[in-house]
RNA sequence: GCCGGUGUGGCGGAACUGGUAGACGCGCCGGACUCAAAAUCCGGUUCUGGCAACAGAGUGUGGGUUCGAUUCCCUCCACCGGCACCA
C-alpha cells in the first residue's frame, strides 16, 4: 500500500500541477457563461487570521464548485492596503506604514498560496499603489466637476493634547487613547459626496436583489431611513429680525400638542442664547464634550436647559419655549425638534424631568382620552388614533388630520410634506497620512482648484513615520508646498486623505482590467461585472455595501460601467470563535492564556468539568468563546495548523464546522478529526487500488442487462443520492457542513460494502470516484492526488461535475412511519408505488398501532403518502 | 438607546416546503490489536424509569394556531453583530 498521508508533499505537488498550467488564469471567454466570485479582500494586518481562511475558503470552494460546473470563473485578490492600523505600526516601531504594509503583503500572499486558493494572481490589486488610486482621485475630481462631490464643515473627535483628529476607536471612555485628555467635538471643513441623491434608488433597488440575506437589505433599508412627515416652521424674531425656526415630525397630526421645541447644542439658536446666559454656555459646552460616536450620545441622560427663547405656533399662534436638548442630533433633519410629550415617549421623560406642560391631542381607537393625569408612559400613548383638543382638526385621524394640517401650514409659508432621510452623506475627508491623497490645491488667489488630470495621480511620500500628533503630511512641505495650476502663484496642497471605504467602493471592478493605466475600467469590466457571488463579514452588511452600490451607480451614471448593482449574490459570513482562558493575578489583574496552553477536564460524560494550564498544572477560568483577538489571547494562526495538518484539513474542519452564515467554534480536537478524516479516505482509496485493475465503474449499466444484488443495487442508490444531495448543497443551498457530511455517512457505508466481486470492485471504484469528486471544491490537493491514484492521467481540476445515473436512484421500497394521536408508534415497509389506500390498511394493521387504538374510535386517518400515517383517536 | 440576528444532547451542529428530533463530527465510556503506548478498527452514548421489550419527558420561557410545531404567530429572557473616523 501508498505510504501514508503526506499532506505537505501532495500539496506541494498539486500546487506545482496548477501553476504549470496556469490553471486559474482566466480571460473574457465567449464560448462558456461567466462566473465571478469574490471575497472581500483583507486590510494587511500581518497574518491571516481564522476569519481570512474561512471566508476564502468558502469563495474557493464555490469557485471550484462553479467550474465543474462548467462555467469561465474568475476569482480575484488584493489588498485593502491603507488604514489607520500601518500608522500605529508606524509608530510603535519607527517604520514607514508602506514598508510595513508591503512586508505584510508578501508574507500574507504566501499564505494564500499555501492554503491552495484557486486565485488569478495576474490580477492583484493594492489600494495604496498610485496605479489604483490614481483613480480614486480621477473619479472625485468627475464627482466634483458634477456637483457630487462637494465641501462643508463636520463634526470630529479632537484631542486638545496632541492637537489631532482621532477615529471613533481612539476614543476610549470618552479620552483620547494615547494622551488620556478628554475628547472634544470640534468641526472642520470636510468633503461630502451626495449618496443622498441616491437615496430612493438605493433603497428601491433593494427589492431587485434576491440574492442577499433578507436581514441585510432590511438592515440597509433602516439604515438609509425613508420617513415621510411634515417640514414645519416656528416663527420667532430675533434683534428685530424675522426668522423661522424649522423642525421635521412625522406626526403632524400631534401639532397641537407641541409645549416645547428642542435644539441641538450645535444649533445657531442655542449659540445665540448662550452669548449671555453662563448656564447655558456651560451646558452647550458639556454637550461638546465627548465623542461624536451616535452609539453613546443614544444612550447618554437626556438633558436640557431653556434657552429663554421663544417661538410662535405656526398654528395657534402661542408661545412656545425653545430648549436645549442633549438627545437632539445637529446631523439629522433640521437639528431642531417639535416636542410633544403626550405621544413621544422621548419628549415625554423629558417633560416630566423638567416640568413642561403634556397635552393630549390624539384618543387612541377604543380608548378614554382623560389621560391627562398621566403618570407612567404607555405605548398606547404613541399609537395613531383620532384628534382631539385641535380645534379645527377635531375627529380626523392619522391621515386626514396631517394633510389638512400640512395644507394650511403650507398656505401660510410655514410647512409642506416632506421625505426625511436617516441617511447622511458621506463624509470622505480623513486628517491622516495612509490613504489616498484628495486632489485639491488651495489658493490664497483663486481658492480650491482641482488638481488637472495631467498631473495625476498625486503621489503620497511613502517615507514618512507619523508621531501620533497630527497629520505627516501637513509637516512635509515637499507635499504640501505646491504651484496653484490656475495662477501659478504659491499654494497649499490639500493634506487631508480619503476614507479607506473609498478604496473598497470599486476594486471588484478593477480586478477586470487591473493593468490598464489609460482607463478607470474598460470592456471587460462589463464582461465581468457585476460580482455574480460576493462573500464577506456581516459586519459590513451595511456601511461596505452600501457605499459600493452608491459608487457602482455614480459610475453608470457617468458611462463607465454598464450595471448599477454589483453584487448578484451575497453570502456573509458568520466570525470565528475561540475559548478564552485567564486567570487573576496577585495584583488584580487578569491573565490570560491561549487554548493550545490549557488542558480541558472531562467527567465520565464527556461534560467539560474544568481546565488546567499544561505548564504549571493548576486550574484555570473559562469566560467562554469570543472572536479571536490578542488582547484575550485566543488567537490561532493558520500557518501552524497548515504546517502540522495541511491545508486540506484545515480547509475541510472550516466548512464542516459550522454553516457559513454562523458563528464558528474553534476546537483543535475539530482539527484532528478532519485530518483522520482525510487519512481514511486517503487509506479507502488505496486499499481498494491496490486489489483493484483500473478505473472501469458500473455507470451506464443498465438493470436491463445486469443483475445487481440486493447490497449492490442498495450501494450504488447510496452513492448517487449522495451526489443528488451534495451537488445541491454546494449549489444551490451553499451550505458546505451538510455535504461534507453526507460524503462521510456515504464512506460509512461503503465500509460496510464488503462485496469484493468484480461487479462489487467496479462499483467501489465508482464510489471512490464519486467521493473524490464531490470533495474536489473542499480537498482540492488530496483529491488531486487520489484522483490519479484511482487510474486518471487527466488532471481533476478539469473535469466536469459528475452525472447522476437516475436508474440508481430508483427505490421500490419505502419506509411509513405510523403516529397515533401525533406519537410515533410504528414503522411499515410498503411498495414505493402503492395507494393511499393500501398504506392506510397496512398502517392500521401494525400490532404495535393495534395496541394504542384499541377500543377507541378512530376519528382520521391522515396519510401522507412516501412518509408517514397519523391516526387520530378519540378518548 | 435604535436597527438586525441567534437560542436544539456533554460540545459543534442536522432536520431544506408544518410530517420519524438529534444525521455527521467532537468528547466520553467499553472492547480488539500491542510487551506498552500512539495510530487504527468495532460497539455504546438526549434525559428519567426498566435486565429488556417498552413507557414518559424533551428543541431558551410562557401562551396560541394545527391531526401534527425545532419549523408559523404573540409575550418575555439571554447572548451576538452594526450605529456613519476600525476594517
Amino acid at each position: 500500500m501508498q505510504e501514508r498521508y503526506d499532506p505537505a508533499a501532495i500539496e506541494t505537488q498539486a500546487q506545482e500541477l496548477w501553476a504549470a498550467k496556469r490553471a486559474f488564469s482566466v480571460s473574457e471567454d465567449p464560448s462558456k457563461p461567466k462566473y465571478y466570485c469574490l471575497s472581500m479582500f483583507p486590510y494587511p494586518s500581518g497574518r491571516l487570521h481564522m476569519g481570512h481562511v474561512r471566508n476564502y475558503t468558502i469563495g474557493d470552494v464555490i469557485t471550484r464548485f462553479m467550474r465543474m460546473q462548467g462555467y469561465n470563473v474568475l476569482q480575484p485578490m488584493g489588498w485593502d492596503a491603507f488604514g489607520l492600523p500601518a500608522e500605529n505600526a508606524a509608530m510603535a516601531n519607527a517604520v514607514p506604514p508602506a514598508r510595513w504594509t508591503y512586508d505584510n503583503i508578501a508574507y500574507m500572499k504566501g499564505q494564500l498560496k499555501a492554503l491552495g486558493f484557486a486565485i488569478d494572481w495576474e490580477r492583484e490589486v493594492a489600494t495604496c499603489q498610485p496605479e489604483y488610486y490614481r483613480w480614486n482621485q480621477w473619479l472625485f475630481l468627475r464627482m466634483l466637476e458634477k456637483g457630487i462631490a462637494y465641501k462643508k464643515t463636520g463634526v470630529v473627535n479632537w484631542d486638545p493634547v496632541d492637537q489631532t483628529v482621532l477615529a471613533n476607536e481612539q476614543v476610549i471612555d470618552g479620552k483620547g487613547w494615547r494622551t488620556g485628555a478628554l475628547v472634544e467635538k470640534r468641526e472642520i471643513p470636510m468633503y461630502y459626496l451626495r449618496i443622498t441623491d441616491y437615496a430612493q434608488d438605493l433603497l428601491d433597488a433593494l427589492n431587485d436583489l434576491p440574492g442577499w440575506p433578507e436581514r441585510v437589505r432590511t438592515m440597509q433599508a433602516n439604515w438609509i431611513g425613508r420617513s415621510e412627515g411634515v417640514r414645519l416652521s416656528f416663527p420667532y424674531e430675533l434683534e428685530g429680525e424675522k426668522r423661522l425656526l424649522g423642525v421635521f415630525t412625522t406626526r403632524a397630526d400631534t401639532l397641537l400638542g407641541v409645549t416645547f421645541c428642542a435644539v441641538a447644542a450645535e444649533h445657531p439658536l442655542a449659540t445665540y442664547a448662550a452669548q449671555d446666559n453662563p448656564e447655558l454656555a456651560a451646558f452647550i459646552e458639556e454637550c461638546k464634550r465627548g465623542t461624536a460616536m451616535e452609539a453613546e450620545l443614544a444612550m447618554m441622560e437626556k438633558k436640557g436647559l431653556p434657552t429663554g427663547l421663544f417661538v410662535t405656533h405656526p398654528i395657534t399662534g402661542e408661545s412656545i419655549p425653545v430648549w436645549v436638548g442633549n438627545y437632539v442630533l445637529m446631523t439629522y433633519g433640521e437639528g431642531a425638534v417639535m416636542g410633544v410629550p403626550a405621544h413621544d415617549e422621548r419628549d415625554f421623560h423629558f417633560a416630566k424631568k423638567y416640568g413642561l406642560p403634556i397635552r393630549f391631542v390624539i384618543a387612541p381607537a377604543g380608548t378614554d382620552p382623560a389621560q391627562e393625569v398621566a403618570e407612567e408612559w404607555k405605548s398606547e400613548f404613541g399609537e395613531y388614533g383620532v384628534c382631539i383638543n385641535s380645534g379645527r382638526y377635531d375627529g380626523l385621524g392619522f391621515a386626514q388630520a396631517v394633510n389638512a394640517i400640512a395644507q394650511d401650514l403650507q398656505s401660510k409659508g410655514l410647512g409642506e410634506k416632506h421625505v426625511q432621510w436617516r441617511l447622511r452623506d458621506w463624509g470622505i475627508s480623513r486628517q491622516r497620512y495612509w490613504g489616498c491623497p484628495i486632489p485639491l490645491i488651495h489658493c490664497v488667489a483663486c481658492g480650491d482648484v482641482p488638481v488637472p488630470d495631467e498631473d495625476l495621480p498625486v503621489v503620497l511620500p511613502e517615507g514618512l513615520v507619523p508621531d501620533g500628533s497630527g497629520n505627516p503630511l501637513a509637516k512635509t512641505p515637499s507635499f504640501a508646498q505646491c504651484i496653484c495650476p490656475k495662477c501659478g502663484g504659491s499654494a497649499k496642497r490639500e493634506t487631508d486623505t480619503m476614507d479607506t471605504f473609498v478604496d473598497s467602493s470599486w476594486y471588484f471592478m478593477r480586478f477586470a482590467s487591473a493593468n490598464n493605466d489609460q482607463a478607470m475600467v474598460d470592456e471587460r469590466a462589463n464582461y465581468w461585472m457585476p460580482v455574480d457571488q460576493y462573500i464577506g463579514g456581516i459586519e459590513h452588511a451595511i456601511l461596505h455595501l452600501l457605499y459600493s452600490r452608491f459608487w457602482t451607480r455614480v459610475m453608470h451614471d457617468m458611462g463607465l460601467i454598464s450595471i448599477k448593482e454589483p453584487f448578484q449574490n451575497l453570502l456573509t459570513q458568520g466570525m470565528v470563535l475561540n475559548d478564552i482562558y485567564s486567570r487573576k493575578t496577585g495584583e488584580g489583574r487578569i491573565q490570560y492564556f491561549n487554548p493550545a496552553e490549557v488542558e480541558v477536564e472531562f467527567d465520565v460524560k464527556g461534560a467539560r468539568v474544568g481546565a488546567r494550564l499544561k505548564a504549571d498544572n493548576l486550574p484555570v477560568e473559562w469566560e467562554g468563546m469570543r472572536t479571536m483577538s490578542k488582547s484575550k489571547n485566543n488567537g490561532v494562526d493558520p500557518q501552524k495548523l497548515v504546517n502540522e495538518y495541511g491545508a486540506d484539513s484545515v480547509r475541510l474542519f472550516m466548512m464542516f464546522k459550522a454553516p457559513p452564515e454562523d458563528t464558528l467554534e474553534w476546537s483543535d480536537e475539530g482539527v484532528e478529526g478532519a485530518a483522520r478524516f482525510m487519512r481514511r479516505l486517503w487509506r479507502m482509496v488505496w486499499e481498494h487500488v491496490e486489489v483493484n485493475a483500473g478505473p472501469s465503474t458500473t455507470q451506464g449499466e443498465s438493470k436491463d442487462t445486469v443483475e445487481f444484488t440486493d447490497a449492490q443495487r442498495d450501494m450504488r442508490r447510496a452513492a448517487h443520492s449522495t451526489l443528488v444531495k451534495v451537488g445541491d448543497d454546494l449549489g444551490r443551498r451553499r451550505v458546505f457542513n451538510t455535504a461534507i457530511a453526507a460524503v462521510m455517512e456515504l464512506m460509512n457505508t461503503l465500509a460496510k460494502f464488503e462485496d469484493r466481486s468484480e461487479r462489487g470492485c467496479r462499483i467501489v471504484q465508482e464510489t471512490l470516484e464519486l467521493i473524490v469528486q464531490m470533495l474536489a471544491p473542499i480537498v482540492p490537493h488530496a483529491s488531486q492526488a487520489l484522483w490519479q491514484a484511482l487510474g486518471h492521467s487527466e488532471a481533476l481540476i478539469d473535469r466536469a461535475w459528475p452525472k447522476v445515473d437516475p436508474e440508481a436512484l430508483i427505490k421500490d421500497v419505502v419506509e411509513i412511519v405510523i403516529q397515533v394521536n401525533g406519537k410515533l408508534r410504528g414503522r411499515v415497509n410498503v411498495p414505493a408505488e402503492a395507494s393511499e389506500d393500501a398504506i392506510r390498511a397496512a398502517a392500521l394493521a401494525d400490532p404495535n398501532v393495534q395496541k394504542w387504538i384499541e377500543g377507541k374510535a378512530i376519528r382520521k386517518v391522515i396519510v401522507v403518502k412516501g412518509k408517514l400515517v397519523n391516526v387520530v383517536v378519540g378518548a
